[in-house]
DNA sequence: GTCTATAATTGGATAGAC
DNA sequence: GTCTATCCAATTATAGAC
C-alpha cells in the first residue's frame, strides 16, 4: 500500500473494463435485455456492482456499449471484388459459403435474436443491427452484380434487388430453424446441398438466356 | 347477495378466463416474457391477480397457454389447391400476397419476436411456432409444385426444397425489415415490385427450357 | 370463485469506507 | 477507483376475508 502505484500506467482500469464488457455480453446475450441483472454482470466479470454502474452509468447504457461493439466486430465484410475473377459460379459459391458460416455464428445469432427482441425498446440497437449486417452485405454484393451483368455474364436489371434475393435464398429456412434453435444442427453434407441448390437458382434465374 | 345465482349456467368464470387471456396476449407481446408482469396483466383484464393464478397457475404456464393458442389460430394455411386452376403465374402471385399478408402482420411478426427471444428458455414454444408457421406452409406447398412439375409446366426436382426457396424469396430483406421494426411501413407499390419480383425469379429458375 | 393485503425475493442504483 | 452494505421499487406468489 504504502510503496505500490509502482506502474501508474498499466491500465486496471482499462483490464476491469474488458472484464465487464466480456461479462455483459454473455449475460445479455444469454438472457435478453429484461432477465439480464446487474448482479449477475458484476459477478461474473468478478467485480463489485458498483464499479459496474462507475464505468457504464445504467444498464441501458452498458446493453448499448456491448450491442453496438458487436454489431461493429462481428460483421466482417464479404469480399466480393479481387475474387477468382473468372469464374462466376465459383466466386458466388464462395461468397456464399462465407456469408452462411456468418449468419449460423453462434454469436451472432444470439445478438440477432436479443436485438429483435429489443427492437421496440430499443429501435436505435435494430437499426445499427440492420445497416451493419443484412444492410451492408446486400450494399456491398450489388455493385459486383452489376459488374457482371455489365460483362454480359448476368443479365440483370435491379442489382440491388437481386442481392437481396442471393442472400435470402442463402439464409432460408435453415437461418430461420437456426435463430429458432430448432434442429439447431445442421451437418455438412445437407448445408452443402442447400448452399448448392441455392446458387443455381439464382444463376438459372439471372444467367443470359445464350 | 340473496337471491343472486339466477344463472349459474352463465359462464361466468370464461368470460374472466378470456379477459385474462386477452390481456396475456398484449401485455406478452408488447413487453416479452422477462418485462411482462403477472400485475399488468390482471390490471389490464380487470381482475385481479389471484384470480389470474387461479386460472393459470404460474407465468410460465399463462406464457405457455398464450403462445400456444397464437400458434394455432394466427397462421391460416395458404390455399394452393382448386385455385384458378390453369395460370401458374396467377396462382404464385395469388399465394404470394396471402404469404406477405401474414408474415407481415403485426400479431404474427410481435409473435415471432417473442418465441425467437424465449427460444433458448421455451425451446417446445419456438418448436411449435415453427412447425405451425414456416415448416407447414412449405410442407403444404411442395406438392402444388410437384403437380406443375408432373403437369411439365415447372421443372423441379426437389420441391420441398423448392418451396422454401419461394417463401425465401418472398420474405426477403422484406420481413427482416419489418421483424426490426426497420423503416416499418412500405407502400403498395414497392410491395407490389417486391412481389412481382419474387415471383419471376422463382419460375425463371424452374420453368423448363422450352 | 374472487378480492384485498401481504409475504418473500430480487433487481437497479447509491452512499460511504478505504 | 473499488468494494461493502444498503435503500427502494417492483415482482412472483399466496393466505385469508367475503
Amino acid at each position: 500500500m504504502a510503496q505500490a502505484q509502482e506502474k501508474p500506467d498499466l491500465p486496471q482500469r482499462e483490464v476491469k473494463r474488458k472484464a465487464i464488457l466480456t461479462a455483459a455480453v454473455e449475460v445479455f446475450l444469454g438472457a435478453g435485455f429484461g432477465l439480464a441483472s446487474m448482479d449477475a454482470i458484476a459477478q461474473r466479470a468478478g467485480v463489485s456492482k458498483a464499479t459496474v454502474y462507475s464505468h457504464f452509468g445504467n444498464k441501458q447504457k452498458l446493453f448499448g456499449a456491448i450491442i453496438k461493439a458487436l454489431c461493429h466486430d462481428l460483421f466482417t465484410p464479404l469480399q466480393t471484388s479481387e475474387t477468382g475473377a473468372n469464374n462466376l459460379e465459383l466466386t458466388l459459391r464462395r461468397i456464399a459459403e462465407h456469408f452462411l458460416c456468418l449468419i449460423m455464428d453462434a454469436q451472432i445469432l444470439a445478438l440477432y435474436r436479443v436485438v429483435i427482441a429489443e427492437s421496440c425498446r430499443f429501435p436505435e440497437f435494430a437499426h445499427i443491427f440492420y445497416e451493419n449486417g443484412p444492410g451492408q452485405t446486400a450494399e456491398n454484393f450489388a455493385p459486383y452484380l452489376c459488374k457482371q451483368t455489365e460483362l454480359g455474364h448476368l443479365d440483370i436489371a435491379d442489382p440491388r434487388r437481386a442481392a437481396e434475393q442471393f442472400f435470402s435464398l442463402l439464409s432460408g429456412h435453415v437461418h430461420t430453424r437456426a435463430l429458432l434453435g430448432v434442429e439447431s444442427h445442421i451437418e455438412a453434407g445437407e448445408m452443402d446441398k442447400h448452399i448448392t441448390s441455392a446458387v443455381a437458382t439464382f444463376l438459372r434465374a439471372y444467367r443470359p438466356h445464350s
